[in-house]
Parts: structure tokens; C-alpha cells; sequence
RNA sequence: GGGCCCGUGGUGCAGCCUGGUUUAGCACGUCAGAUUGUCGAUCUGAAGAUCACGGGUUCAAAUCCCGUCGGGCCCG
């Protein structure tokens, strides 16, 4: 058994547990930093450790794209190419197919599409991307699924779902055929639910996958454009049918209170570009909220982004520093707040598991968001 | 001493010849917003100009004419 529940919170649904994987345990509720094209941008994998970063999530997609699945085998596994020593999710590139790529066409086969940076026609199946993560050698795979946009006519988000199911099966024949070859511990493989806004078709497709049996349930087809309640209510919907002993991931979530507001209804795992995709375009999460560090206010503030924070950033630079940086666009800027969104986020993450161990997690969320302005 | 060119938001330019269709356009900069299984990307919005100054012609002038000031170049 890969997830291990240890603690359910007593005044909420907020659960701590332990993901033991090939590459060691990850605590939960967690945040995975992006780094797609195995990197997370601007971050050395040390800077990543002492954010206490336990995983980080790459992608099949861009990987097969550049520099090909041949390099990374001939360098032993994603781990060692990019020398990252603990866990990596890989995703499998089926949202990348559904925004990036140039021309697709789905089938129930698998995907036709361009790719987005030369043009390149490829197909692949879904047995084509397991193939693919067993050769990336990532600790948690994800399997090809069918990602629609918001709004999504109903027809059309059954047939994804449905589609998205029948992958699902393929994928996890296909993975249990091949043995992991550089590891004894096997690959997770963890299903993902689709069926847009719709509650009977999100409700079939958890039932469906969860007959097939994953190690741990993923929620998909979120922050495509939906309003944030309706997600937040479609979320809470399929939670209700997701088995209590596996890990529960919601894909490309988000914001601090969003994340919040998702582990107290039972999410255990998280990823999400916002902390560097906004570090790396000036904007920083504290304890009081976003902070835009290019806006004027910050010229001559020389305290640190955070008062409260105690990553490398804020130890050592002020908010003018930094929007000095940003104002002439020197890269140094982009990686220092990326490395205290990180921090940030991997923080918050750490004491939200500590609130929930103590039964206090309500107390918890009431308290962030009182210093927390949202917007 | 003579001749020529130029003067338009913070910067660089367009518009002027053929006056009205320009509430003066563009780029960069500035200010602000977006960004959710990636984006050193991109998008959106805003502020900012008595069109060097003065006079004239005209129903109407950044635009035509005269003068002044400022900058540059050429001839002596």
C-alpha cells in the first residue's frame, strides 16, 4: 500500500498521511513545484531541498519533445539526468496536448497532434506514454487523459470521459506488464478523473476508476476557465467517492487559499506553476498576500518581501532590491522569488500538517486567512 | 556674413509637401492588471503633449507664411 492515512483531522476532512514511493516518502497534504522540462525554473534541485521540497512534477510531453526519451535512458532515468534524488510525479502530458500542442486530433486510439515547438506530427497512445514515464523512471506516473475547457457541452464531456477511462485501463495494462528496471519498487500510477462540470459523469468516471484500482485518484479538468466555486463544489462532489486509503491529487491547483480551502474537504496533493510562473513575473506570496514587487510602493522598502518568512530571499534582500531587479529585468529577480514562493508554499504546506496532527486545523485556515488578503 | 536642415508626451520617431477624415499616431519607457497538470512568454488597461515661442493667412493650422529663440550641418 503506497498512501498511509496517519492522522484524520477531527473538525474537518483534512488528513494527514504518508506516500511511500522508490525515491522515499513524501509527507501529506503536499505541493509539488512544476519543474515540466525537468527543471523547476530558476531553482537548483539543492535550493529545492532546502525549500523542503519532497517531490517535484515533470512532464512526459515536453521530455518526449525535447531532448527525447532516448538521452534521458542513456542518462539512467530522469533522476540522474537532472539530479534530483527524490520522488518525481510525471505527468503525462494530456492537458500539454490539450493547450500547447498545435493541431490535434483525439481518437479513441490515442492523440494526433503537432508539436508545439517545431511542428512535428507525432501519435501517441496511451501505452505509447507509460512506455514513456517507465523510461523517465518518475516514482508516480499519470496516464494520458482527455482535458476539455470551460465551458464543456455535455456530450462532448462524456465521450472525453469516457475516452479518459478506457486510457486508463490501457494504461494500467500496460504498466503492470513492464517491470521498473532500475528500481525494486515499483511505479505508482494513479487514475484521473474527468467529466467536467457535470456531477454524473465526474461521479461514473470516480466509480469506473476506482474498479480498476489506483494507487492514488487524481482530479482533472479543474482551473480550465470555471468559475471558483463551481470547481470548488464539483471538487468536494467527487471527493465524496474517492477511496479514504489512497492519495488524492488535485491537478494544477493553486492559490494559497484555494489550497487551503481544498485540503480541509480531503486533498492530499497539490502542484501548481503559480509559485514560480508568478515569481518569475514579480509577484510574491506572504503572510499578508500577494505582493507585487514591480509596483512603485516598493522603490525604497527595504524590508524583506515577508518580515515573517525565512527563506534565503528574505533573509538577505529587500522588496526594493528585488523590484530593482525586476525592473531591469535582470534573472536574478525571477529566482529569488521563485525561490520564496517556493518557500512560501512549501511552509504553508509544513504547517498545515503540523495543524492537522494537532486537531487544529480549522483554527489553522481561520487564522492564515485573517492576515490573508485573497485578490 | 551667406545658405540649408531640424524643434511633436520621459526617449526615439510618424504625421507637415497635397490644411478639415488626428478627441495628434507608433515604438520603447513609466504605472497598473491578468497568469492555475509552465511562460525569461504573452495579453489587457492607464497616465503622460499648451505639436519650441510669437504673430499672420484661413470658416479651419502640428500642417501654409513671417519673425524670434534653440540645436545641427555646409560655404566664406
Amino acid at each position: 500500500m503506497s498512501y498511509t492515512l496517519i492522522h484524520q483531522d477531527k473538525n474537518s476532512k483534512a488528513r494527514l498521511g504518508k506516500l511511500i514511493t522508490a525515491h522515499g516518502e513524501i509527507d501529506t497534504p503536499c505541493f509539488m513545484p512544476v519543474g515540466t522540462q525537468g527543471t523547476v525554473k530558476t531553482l537548483a534541485p539543492g535550493e529545492l531541498e532546502d525549500c523542503g521540497a519532497q517531490i517535484i512534477l515533470s512532464n512526459a510531453y515536453h521530455l518526449f519533445l525535447r531532448p527525447g526519451i532516448e538521452v534521458i535512458k542513456k542518462a539512467q532515468g530522469l533522476h540522474n539526468f537532472i539530479s534530483w534524488h527524490r520522488p518525481i510525479l510525471t505527468d503525462s502530458g494530456g492537458y500539454q496536448i490539450f493547450s500547447l500542442a498545435l493541431l490535434r486530433k483525439v481518437s479513441d486510439e490515442g492523440v494526433e497532434f503537432q508539436s508545439h515547438i517545431d511542428g512535428a506530427k507525432h501519435f501517441l497512445r496511451p501505452e505509447d506514454i507509460i512506455n514513456i514515464e517507465q523510461e523517465l523512471a518518475g516514482d508516480i506516473i499519470m496516464p494520458l487523459d482527455e482535458c476539455v475547457h470551460y465551458p464543456c457541452a455535455k456530450d462532448y464531456a462524456e465521450i472525453a470521459m469516457r475516452r479518459t477511462i478506457d486510457w486508463a485501463m490501457r494504461s494500467k495494462a500496460a504498466a503492470s506488464k513492464n517491470a521498473m528496471p532500475n528500481t525494486k519498487k515499483r511505479q505508482l500510477l494513479f487514475g484521473i478523473v474527468q467529466g467536467a462540470t457535470y456531477e454524473d459523469l465526474r461521479k461514473e468516471c470516480s466509480q469506473r476508476l476506482i474498479e480498476i484500482d489506483f494507487d492514488g485518484y487524481a482530479i482533472g479538468g479543474v482551473s480550465v476557465g470555471e468559475p471558483k466555486t463551481l470547481r470548488y463544489n464539483i471538487v468536494n462532489f467527487i471527493l465524496q467517492f474517492l477511496p479514504l486509503n489512497r492519495a488524492r491529487y488535485l491537478m494544477g491547483l493553486g492559490m494559497p487559499e484555494d489550497i487551503i480551502g481544498a485540503v480541509e474537504i480531503g486533498v492530499d496533493m497539490f502542484d501548481c506553476v503559480i509559485p514560480t510562473r508568478y515569481g518569475r513575473n514579480g509577484t510574491a506570496f506572504t503572510s499578508e498576500g500577494k505582493l507585487t514587487v514591480r509596483n512603485a510602493p516598493y522603490i525604497e522598502d527595504f524590508r524583506p518581501l515577508d518580515p515573517i518568512c525565512s527563506c534565503y530571499a528574505c533573509k538577505n534582500f529587500s522588496r526594493a532590491y528585488l523590484r530593482h531587479l525586476f525592473n531591469t529585468q535582470e534573472i536574478l529577480g525571477a529566482k529569488l522569488v521563485s525561490l520564496h514562493n517556493v518557500h512560501f508554499y512549501l511552509e504553508l504546506m509544513r504547517n498545515i500538517r503540523k495543524a492537522i496532527a494537532e486537531d487544529r486545523f480549522v483554527e489553522f485556515k481561520k487564522a492564515f486567512l485573517s492576515n490573508y488578503t485573497s485578490n
